[in-house]
RNA sequence: CGGGACGUAGCGCAGUCCGGUAGCGCACCUGAAUGGGGUUCAGGGGGUCGCGGGUUCAAAUCCCGCCGUCCCGACCA
């Protein structure tokens, strides 16, 4: 009977395991249309928080938000060629408007480059306007063939960042500095550590000189894209006749970047954490980071711990000492529903922290704290209970990051490798392997043929091994990068 | 678009082979007791059996057609 609640468990079936936690912990649900999702609260909480920290980190970067349209004319897209090569077998279009059918097609957005640089271009006249850096929050949509919850669904929300500017350095200086905002967020904010680097020709994105991404390992060595930056150079610039005048005086087109991470990130962070009881929210991101269960027998005993536990939750506002923000406290009153339940609902909703009180607590002057990812329980003193949980919560948080971290080292192959190897490791368990390449289309292609494994980036210096490999993983010729390998979601 | 599985109450399923007018678990509502790791008992509400057609006295069940979903590939954040 029990059995029956506990969740598939991942070896056997790390999609079954994913697709049940993200349902049953309420995170999101299938929409009647297909493909689509539907976020409920408790996934949306979790995006909000992230947003907002997104947001605070793009304002300190200089961004500005703004909002463009979410129907595009068609003839836009075809204006870079590259660009609409790349997303045309993924559009939805539309052709009938008020009952008639319209003399130009119109495209729900893919991605807005294309009307966000037409507006650019009626914006700038001389160099004074750029740098013009704006990001929107939007929903875009993509014809996906195969969707899957928070991953991959034909309708999404994101974030795009477009900007402007003068000179190719100071873009390729724009998309670089954008993705690492992004993995300072994703370490920071999910506890997910990623690995950063340059996207191989046949990973880039439509339209762009060069593409940056951040790459993370879920709990089945597979990797997941969290965010991307690009260098668009000028090819949407010419193709939308972005033009400004320089200090030279001459007319020169502008050098472009965007950026954009989604909801996806929520499903990764399921996929780093997440266990057999359920999802595991890092504290930052925890619509409720501390949960209070209070257990009693009686009805004069339920008064007691509930006075208490009232106590404990307008004093909230003391608690801010070492955490900006207030503590985000709940607490679970609901009667006739047992303590036990209560805490494998929590559980599987992932809330950082539970704090049970009872009456055998009470007369010690203490709870008991337990922690969702370890799930130690320990005796905590209600006098400085807002210490206490503030700093658990900090130290959850960065707990939380160093095994990801570990995970992901344990699972990660440096130096030298035979390619039998390699595809003994890519047909079991999968891993993060850094091998070397020599940059050959030929290679790559026959390597994800056989194997399944892609390049997911051409890792920046500090995720390069000491000794790199030399040759080619593949055909054994002389390498010319290390690329980071793996099976991708 | 190829290969598999499936569509019956909000969710998960049984019933289909062998036709007889719909059932189980969870969830939900009412009442009582219970309450330190998934409570118990009693009562209750809820279903055009994916859609359309056919066979039959009678179809969730058999036949034909369509639609949709999930998983595995190709595509992708």
């Amino acid at each position: 009977m029990a059995d029956e609640k506990k969740l598939t468990t991942r070896k056997e079936d790390f999609s079954a395991w994913y697709n049940e936690v993200v349902l049953r912990a309420e995170l999101a649900d299938y929409s009647p249309v297909r493909g689509c999702m539907v976020i409920r609260p408790n996934g949306y909480g979790i995006w909000e928080r992230m947003q907002r920290a997104l947001d605070d980190m793009f304002k300190a970067t200089g961004h500005q938000n703004a909002y463009f349209p979410i129907f595009i004319p068609e003839s836009f897209l075809h204006k870079e060629a590259e660009h609409v090569e790349g997303f045309a077998p993924q559009l939805a279009v539309v052709t009938h408007g008020g009952g008639k059918k319209l003399e130009e097609p119109l495209v729900v957005r893919p991605t807005s480059e294309t009307i966000i640089y037409a507006m650019f271009a009626k914006w700038v006249q001389s160099h004074r306007d750029l740098p013009l850096l704006i990001n929107q929050w939007a929903n875009v949509v993509r014809w996906e063939m195969r969707t899957r919850l928070f991953l991959r669904t034909l309708e999404f929300l994101w974030q795009e960042g477009h900007t402007a500017h003068a000179t190719h350095d100071e873009a390729e200086e724009e998309a670089r500095r954008m993705l690492g905002v992004y993995r300072d967020f994703m370490e920071a904010w999910i506890a997910m550590p990623v690995v950063t680097g340059l996207k191989s020709d046949s990973e880039k994105f439509a339209g762009a000189l060069r593409t940056y991404a951040c790459e993370a390992m879920m709990q089945d060595n597979k990797a997941v894209q969290a965010g991307t930056s690009h260098n668009l150079g000028q090819g949407f610039s010419k193709a939308f006749d972005l033009k400004f005048q320089a200090e030279s005086g001459n007319l020169e087109y502008a050098w472009n970047t965007s950026w954009g991470t989604t909801t996806r990130m929520i499903g990764a962070m399921v996929m780093t954490h997440g266990d057999d009881n359920g999802v595991v929210i890092p504290p930052l991101l925890a619509p409720i980071e501390v949960v209070i269960v209070p257990i009693y027998r009686s009805d004069d005993e339920r008064a007691q711990v509930l006075e208490k536990a009232h106590a404990i939750m307008s004093s909230v506002h003391e608690w801010e000492r070492r955490r900006p923000g207030r503590l985000r406290v709940h607490l679970d009153d609901r009667d006739g529903v047992k303590p036990g339940a209560k805490y494998y609902e929590w559980e599987l909703k992932g809330i950082p922290l539970r704090l049970e009180i009872g009456p055998r607590d009470l007369a010690k002057n203490q709870g008991v704290l337990v922690r969702r990812d370890t799930r130690e329980k320990r005796p905590v003193n209600l006098d400085t209970l807002g210490e206490d949980l503030s700093d658990a919560l900090i130290k959850m948080q960065d707990d939380m990051l160093v095994a990801a971290r570990e995970r992901r080292e344990a699972n990660s192959i440096r130096g030298k490798i035979t390619y039998d190897k390699f595809r003994e490791v890519m047909d079991g368990d999968g891993a993060f392997v850094y091998a070397g390449w020599c940059g050959g289309r030929a290679c790559e292609d026959a390597i994800k043929d056989e194997t399944k494994a892609t390049i997911r980036v051409l890792p920046d210096e500090e995720f390069r091994s000491a000794e790199a490999p030399k040759t080619c993983l593949k055909c054994g010729k002389e390498a010319t990068a290390e690329a980071l390998w793996a099976k991708a979601y």
